[in-house]
RNA sequence: GCCCUCAUCGUCUAGUGGACCAGUACCUCAGCCUUUCAAGCUGAGGACAGGGAUUCGACUUCCCUUGAGGGCACCA
């Protein structure tokens, strides 16, 4: 079997084949990804497909969010999107023929009995599967089903014994037998294909060289190769790729939190970390690399190094490397990146447009500091705020009496009212000294002071802060935090 | 209930019979740096599910048990 690439007998075709049910989640993603990735690698071609054969599910817009999320990823796909909707006839004629082969029959089970028998089933604690009642009708049985106007589907003819084996790319050979499966459906009565059928027959067609997908989907095939079989048609190669779990060890789902992708950029994930987070669930390059660009991973991608096991999702790593990508960014990438979040998240109070250039300055002081985007304007709220929101408490917790504390504010606000230069250095010379004077360690006085000018006791270093902030809202925050204490003092 | 798959630190993973008393990253903790936070640096904690078998030698091969996940629709 041809794993590797440049030996590949075949071009390689993959294609990414969502169903249109609301956006993409993380592992429908990771899905898109490696197929991307391993058609980029190898110089072939990334199809994609909207498998939009259930009616009754389809969500409106769904393929709109499904293209918007491949674009913010960048995973760019070749031609045009198929849509099976479009290719009803296609699927027909081929159930026809399956029909006139005597590999498929028509069913009237009534969706009621087929129920019932199912609930008997399971009731009786055997496997839940079709009872083959339609598929051994005489003529006669067939002709008067007909006359009722009964709209029947079309079952597979599963073979009764015997197993059926393919190979997978990931976990070698797997064995079903044959009698585990049951008839099951290809066309369903309102004229639309299975999963099963369309996906089959547009994998064909489009010359799919190689299916990778999910891992639940292992099971369902032993039935395409089964279609593959009796259609004569040489399969894809498989390669069934490891699950993304929960936290909870289950499938992945809305339970879950943030499972649509796009909930990821609205939480300021950049598109290059999710892309690297997702490429190592499941994949890795060795035995310690962890960041990779995009470039890289398509340089090295295998399906060789993709690994069997199910992995749990771990946002902290996420995190953690949205950090890092996010720190990477030059200072106006990065300002151009968190500007919308600025302008969504901070308080309607602020302002708006925000002043580009003090914004600039602002986020230069922010951004090692952020893990995602979405928490720039509360990390940066104090920034462009006129009046600060904290405890007055928050200002004795360096231990100081309040008298101290007033002491320790009134005496900076002092000197620095009469400050001419206004500059981290200058501030930080002119504080230090008086540090001293006031006979205050500088953990005390700076953190009081920082508490006054931010309004927390976690922020920006403090000179550089002040810097930015400018000298006017400086002595502005100090007065105030002055008053503050005052009142405490006095009541 | 039946079928399939998987099984290394809490998590992502490296490891394809000896170079592994098991490496990396996230996480946690400690220290350094330091005006706080963050970043950075150093260090620590923490795993081969269990039992057999094969072998001079098993994380690595085979079997069983257990555990986990997935599937068993006129959904994909």
């Amino acid at each position: 079997m041809p794993q590797s690439g440049s030996e590949l007998e075949t071009p390689v075709v993959v294609r990414f084949a969502p169903s249109p049910t609301g956006y993409p989640h993380l592992g429908n993603i990771r899905t898109a990804l490696f197929n991307w990735l391993f058609a980029r690698r190898y110089g072939g071609k990334f199809i994609l497909r909207i498998e939009d054969t259930d009616v009754a599910r389809k969500v409106e817009g769904a393929v709109e969010m499904i293209l918007d999320s491949l674009r913010w990823l960048e995973l760019d796909w070749d031609g045009s999107p198929y849509f099976q909707s479009e290719r009803l006839d296609i699927y027909r004629d081929v159930a026809n023929k399956l029909l006139t082969e005597d590999h498929a029959y028509l069913c009237y089970c009534s969706p009621e009995r087929l129920e019932a028998m199912r609930q008997e089933q399971i009731k009786r604690k055997q496997p839940p599967k079709y009872d083959g009642r339609c598929r051994n009708l005489t003529q006669q049985q067939k002709d008067q089903l007909k006359a009722e106007a009964i709209t029947p589907v079309v079952r597979f003819k599963t073979p009764l014994d015997g197993e059926t084996t393919f190979h997978d790319l990931i976990r070698g050979r797997v064995s079903f037998k044959n009698s585990t499966l049951d008839d099951f459906v290809l066309l369903k009565s309102d004229g639309y294909p299975t999963y099963h059928l369309a996906n089959v027959v547009d994998d064909h067609l489009m010359a799919i060289s190689h299916v990778l997908r999910a891992d639940e989907w292992l099971s369902s095939t032993p039935r395409h190769t089964l279609i593959y079989q009796a259609l004569n048609w040489q399969a894809p190669h498989f390669a069934h790729l490891p699950m993304i779990l929960g936290p909870d060890r289950s499938k992945l789902s809305k339970r879950h939190g943030a499972s649509n992708i796009i909930e990821y950029r609205e939480q300021g994930y950049l598109p290059e970390a999710m892309i690297n987070f997702l490429a190592l669930l499941g994949w890795s390059l060795d035995d310690r690399t962890e960041l990779l660009t995009r470039e890289e991973l398509v340089k090295n991608f295998s399906l060789e190094r993709i690994s069997k096991t199910a992995a749990v999702f771990n946002r902290d790593k996420l995190e953690w490397m949205n950090g890092v990508y996010l720190r990477q960014l030059s200072l106006d990438e990065f300002v151009r990146q968190a500007t919308p979040f600025l302008d969504r998240d901070l308080p309607v109070s602020v302002r708006r447009p925000l002043d580009s250039d003090y914004t600039r300055q602002v986020m230069s002081l922010i951004q090692e500091r952020a893990k995602t985007l979405a928490e720039v304007p509360r990390l940066a709220g104090f920034f462009f705020l006129d009046e600060l929101q904290y405890e007055t408490s928050l200002l004795l917790s360096g231990g100081l009496s309040s008298k101290a504390a007033i002491e320790a504010i009134r005496t900076p606000l002092k000197r620095l009212e009469s400050a001419e230069v206004w500059d981290a250095k200058s501030l930080e010379d002119v504080l230090r000294a008086l540090a001293t004077e006031l006979s205050l360690t500088t953990g005390k006085f700076f953190g009081l002071l920082r508490v006054a000018i931010t309004g927390r006791s976690a922020a920006p270093p403090l000179f550089q802060t002040m810097a930015v902030l400018g000298k006017g809202k400086c002595l502005e925050r100090l007065t105030t935090a002055l008053d503050r204490l005052s009142a405490l003092a006095q009541a």
